[in-house]
DNA sequence: CTTTTATCTGAACGTATGTTCATATAGCAT
DNA sequence: ATGCTATATGAACATACGTTCAGATAAAAG
């Protein structure tokens, strides 16, 4: 038998994708074999070969979607005028928050399965993440020239407040005790204490 | 041949040891074989089954006595009194990145292999990192009752300081900008600031 | 209905895996 | 010197891996 009913590649290749995820998040790429991603999709392992070229690639794709879609979203939350310093912080925070909190699995990978990368595609994501990270230290560095913030070092605040976002993503769960808009301010609360900006919000 | 000139237990064995600490911190314990530590200690790999029954209590040895270690040093660092919940705040900090930045490695397999422990291994270890939080939390739940600190939400500064602190283990370098004191009085203050304690160091 | 094309199966490829074990030997105790 | 024991080898075990591909078949196109 070949092709079972209904079965196309507009089906199957998403399936994929969703399963590679899934079992990565769960198990870690390098303990996942293609025959499990197969049996999750419901197919036979050949099959997934008409929709990624490798292994590899289903972990370079997953990583690269993630980050590019965390930029996009800070790009289009930004827009063309920045504000106040403390007002880009107060979106930083806003922003990255509600970006990631829906989607535990791909941020699970993104940190997780770095070293699982080859030379190369390691490179890129790491652009990437540098990128990101950088947005956060303009905003801070720009804080310490209006005086709107009160920092010693911008490049360990801005860790700090990268450190203390990436944790949420650990234990944060949708039902949990707190929503995500009081999450979310309690967490811009904390940044702004960080930052020696006195402002309550 | 067996047994080559002046190898004895005493020493293979924390090569063993050794060995499968750096190579689970580089590739990961999923991606690494018995092979590849057993050529790293220079032996054959039927020899690692002298020093361990398995693989996975390679690893989970390697957690255990990491966690283990972390709170001993807590505990130490705490002694008979307490003092105030200020003092036990950087004394926390303190105490955390002095045990964490030389032992990169370990931190580095704590935080990236709990998925690969079995579940009554992973129940061990998490129990452990469980009650290493809550002596956090218990500092700062202090600090609330005696006025010290302004806290809304003692969860989640708890686990904002603790984020904070961990990330430090993913960029620091001995040979760094900054001298190991400098970089612990730095995150003491960052600490101060989340729980609202004015106290400059 | 017939042809074409995209999609899937099933089997195979060579290689690698964790673990076991009979065998050999180096160093210690006597 | 001799025997004992801890420690190592080297080969083997069954199983699993990522990847390839010839062949089968369902759906789309004519």
């Amino acid at each position: 038998m070949a092709r079972t009913t209904g079965s196309h590649s507009q089906k199957t290749g998403p399936r994929v994708t969703q399963s590679a995820q899934r079992l990565f998040a769960q198990y870690g790429y390098a303990a996942v074999s293609m025959r499990q991603i197969a049996a999750e999709v419901g197919v036979q392992v050949g099959a997934l070969y008409n929709y990624t070229p490798d292994k590899q690639s289903l972990l370079f794709t997953l990583m690269q979607e993630h980050m590019s879609g965390l930029l996009a979203a800070w790009k289009v939350n930004q827009g063309p005028e920045k504000g106040t310093a403390l007002q880009g912080l107060l979106a930083f925070v806003d922003c990255h928050l509600r970006y990631h909190l829906p989607r535990s699995e791909a941020v699970f990978i993104a940190y997780m399965e770095l070293r699982n990368l080859t030379a190369a595609n390691f490179d890129h994501i790491e652009k990437l993440r540098k990128s990101y990270e950088d947005a956060l230290e303009d905003i801070i560095k720009r804080g310490m020239e209006t005086g709107e913030f009160e920092v010693v070092d911008s490049k360990i605040v801005t860790l700090a407040i990268i450190g203390m976002l990436k944790e949420v993503s650990t234990w944060y769960r949708p039902d949990g005790r707190l929503a995500e808009t009081a999450l979310i301010e309690r967490y811009q609360s904390m940044a702004c204490q960080l930052v020696g900006a006195g402002a309550d919000l």
